[in-house]
DNA sequence: CATCCGAGTGAACGCCGTTTACTATTGCTA
DNA sequence: TAGCAATAGTAAACGGCGTTCACTCGGATG
């Protein structure tokens, strides 16, 4: 607990420029622009220096994408919190502020968020349930949602079906959250689907085909599920008459 | 117009090879596996033969995506034209053949609906909207979609903005569906970014940490939709005594 | 029969991750 | 303060990669 010695203080920042090193190289060129070799020529350095600090060019990469789920779920609590009380602007806030981010960091989205890439397989399987950041990420919407949901009647198609068949498969979910009505983590799941369908669509560019602007998409997708989990909010989103830039 | 000469043969047999083998290295050690070494080893060959059929390695991902687009859709188109003649049968059974097939091939959905990979970038741009399979494979589901929605009410809410907002921006889409009206266009999409999102969160690995059976998931979300679009064939999925393995 | 073209090879270049042996420097300790 | 041990870094090497180039060889073509 005591202030870190010099060692570790260089030992620290060399970490912290490697990383930067390689988030520098995802955005300009992709994941298959990282390389070792070209992070220790950034840093006027040879690449066999860079184990000293991680195993693996895999581990450095899970570890990147761990600091950017960071990095984003702040983006997305900071949001949050600086929305007024109610749920549902919190959530508007925070769906709109996860689209931002990922539309500004397509490549840092894609890294998190895309198909797999070996070195964050074995992050994400490692720490599958405990304190995955892909989890901590998707339960920051959690609390606001649930606010949201409290009181109000959930349109859930037929209410005893989804008990029925959905209720013995969500241990992982309740494993954190014993005490989410089913009917309720349904919804919440089916909201953070349509999410992540969107905005993935966007960013990998699989919506170009139909959409020019995709926010316009975005922003309706927001309104109907608003309007969906509660009537009464649906007219804090797209309020009828906004310009729109 | 005449039968193939030998030599047009051979050079059939020969892409159709190469093709092959690059399927099987994607299938069983990613994208990162594919080169063209090993295909070339495979086959017998040196890497540099392949140059007489392929500019690059990038170009023959390009082709591989474009094959697996369309035996995708024609997955789909079968599962279409097996199904019963009502609409919401068809549309039930294509976006269950769709989430059969990524799950039985997920290297094959995640090369053509995950992350964008450079050879697929270029081969997306280049055909970005008159024949671009991708497009052609949502435009699979778009018969039987607005055969479903004629004549039912959608549940699309603030009905006026959705018009307003998404209108001018739905350019692409119509510049082929241009008799689609507003809200039907909206509501197709949002549907297929549900599907995708769903789909692509179980290949992906990202709904691991909630959900134990990802077709749990998704057989409700798909009655939900269902409900939502035609209220008066909710029926046709998740029979309330059906047992789901 | 002569010619040409296409398929394929081998060597090479410059990347890459990773390992090994080695050096220099730093920090702790007797 | 002298000496030791841990640490940071290097150079060289191995195997693999995409790609290019010069070259050979055999079948199709005139």
């Amino acid at each position: 607990m005591s202030a870190p010695s010099r060692r570790e203080r260089l030992r620290t920042a060399a970490v912290s420029e490697i990383k930067d090193g390689a988030r520098r190289l995802l955005v300009t060129g992709g994941i298959e622009a990282v390389s070792l070799r070209a992070i220790a020529r950034d840093m006027g350095m040879t690449a066999p220096a860079i184990y000293r600090y991680f195993p693996s060019l895999e581990a450095l990469i899970a570890g990147l994408a761990g600091d950017l789920y960071d990095e984003l779920r702040h983006t997305v609590e900071t949001a949050r919190d600086a929305a007024g009380p109610e749920p549902a602007g919190k959530l508007l806030a925070m769906c709109r502020a996860m689209r931002r981010w990922a539309v500004e960091h397509p490549a840092e989205f894609t890294l998190i968020f895309g198909s797999p890439v070996p070195g964050v397989v074995a992050f994400a399987e490692q720490c599958a349930d405990a304190d995955h950041p892909g989890a901590r990420f998707g339960a920051a919407f959690l609390g606001p949602f649930v606010a949201l949901t409290r009181g109000a009647t959930l349109r859930v198609p037929p209410p005893e079906a989804v008990q029925q068949h959905l209720a013995g498969h969500l241990a992982p979910l309740f494993a954190r959250h014993g005490d989410l009505p089913v009917e309720v983590a349904y919804a919440f799941l089916s909201a953070w689907a349509r999410l992540y369908g969107l905005v993935a669509m966007e960013v990998f560019g699989h919506l170009a085909w139909a959409v020019d602007d995709p926010e316009a998409l975005f922003e309706t997708e927001l309104a109907a599920m608003l309007a969906q989990l509660a009537p009464d909010h649906s007219g804090d989103a797209l309020p009828p008459g906004a310009a729109r830039h």
